[in-house]
DNA sequence: CCTCTATGGCGAA
DNA sequence: TCGCCCTAGAGGC
């Protein structure tokens, strides 16, 4: 589940419950156990993602740092026993955020933290984030924007579903190379995400269907997938594009399947020579 | 029971 | 480019 918006959620709802007071800290399943030691009964002070990480801050100096991976998760509930394997579990008595399947769950030092933040790019969430770090390495790399797109060092927090949507919505082919983007498609890309993922934090899930293109709208029936999301290509692949009707093709990009419309979103030009 | 997949990312080769 | 790590749920046999 975790592309940004999960991990700007889970910062303000761990916020929302635990900041600036004392928690209770421990490893049902054993993993993070001598570090959660360290961290119980101590206050939280405050919980921040950037990008897909998340940093929560103790009282008494410590740092975690987690990243969720492509499996990961952390949920809040009342408090009840713990099921199945809890690595992380915060919790004040009432509520419990219980973290799982976490490829990264480590104390760390302040000097650690910047370490992860030097190597992401920027963060479509972070208010006033400016993209030109990002715009600089996309227009000088021949690389495919759908592979830079998720290359956490260009943006950070964007996912394998922003990414077939973004360049969905703004007609952008995956494999055209970064260096044939102009500016301002870019900064529409930019936008896109600023917008997409802001509304991502706000429903708790990725939704980037236009109002106009709703299955109401259209009168067709709501596409049916797990993620909970309206979407118009992720997984999409072999159906029909609810613009022009053409198949969605899928194909891997970046270690991951990428999707999109042949015929909305229009194939690089091959070989093109680098225009100023 | 088994295998596969999943909104990620790392390091070895 | 590949294998691997984390875990759970779905589907096949």
């Amino acid at each position: 589940m975790p592309e940004g918006h999960t991990l700007f959620r889970i910062a303000r709802e761990l916020n929302s419950h635990f900041a600036g007071r004392e928690v209770r800290v421990c490893s049902p399943q054993g993993r993070f156990a001598d570090s959660a030691a360290l961290l119980d009964r101590a206050q939280l002070e405050c919980a921040e993602s950037a990008g897909k990480h998340l940093f929560i801050t103790f009282s008494n100096g410590h740092l975690v740092h987690i990243h969720l991976g492509l499996i990961g998760r952390l949920d809040f509930h009342p408090l009840a026993d713990p099921v199945g394997e809890v690595r992380l579990r915060i919790h004040d008595g009432r509520t419990a955020a219980d973290l799982r399947a976490a490829t990264v769950c480590e104390l760390v030092t302040e000097g650690g933290r910047q370490a992860v933040l030097a190597r992401l790019g920027p963060d479509p969430l972070q208010p006033g984030a400016d993209p030109q770090p990002a715009w600089d390495r996309i227009r000088r790399s021949d690389r495919p924007v759908g592979e830079l797109l998720l290359d956490q060092k260009v943006l950070a927090g964007v996912g394998n579903v922003y990414r077939a949507e973004v360049l969905f919505r703004n007609r952008i082919h995956p494999l055209r190379s970064g260096k044939s983007l102009t500016r301002r498609q870019f900064l529409q890309l930019w936008d896109d995400l600023v917008l997409l993922m802001n509304e991502g934090v706000r429903l708790g899930r990725i939704d980037t269907v236009r109002p106009e293109h709703t299955p109401e709208a259209m009168a067709r029936p709501p596409r049916v997938d797990d993620h909970g999301g309206e979407v118009y290509v992720y997984r999409r692949n072999g159906q029909e594009c609810w613009i022009c009707g053409g198949r969605i093709r899928t194909e891997q990009l970046a270690g991951r399947n990428s999707f999109w419309c042949p015929r909305c979103q229009r194939r690089p030009r091959t070989r093109q020579p680098e225009l100023g």
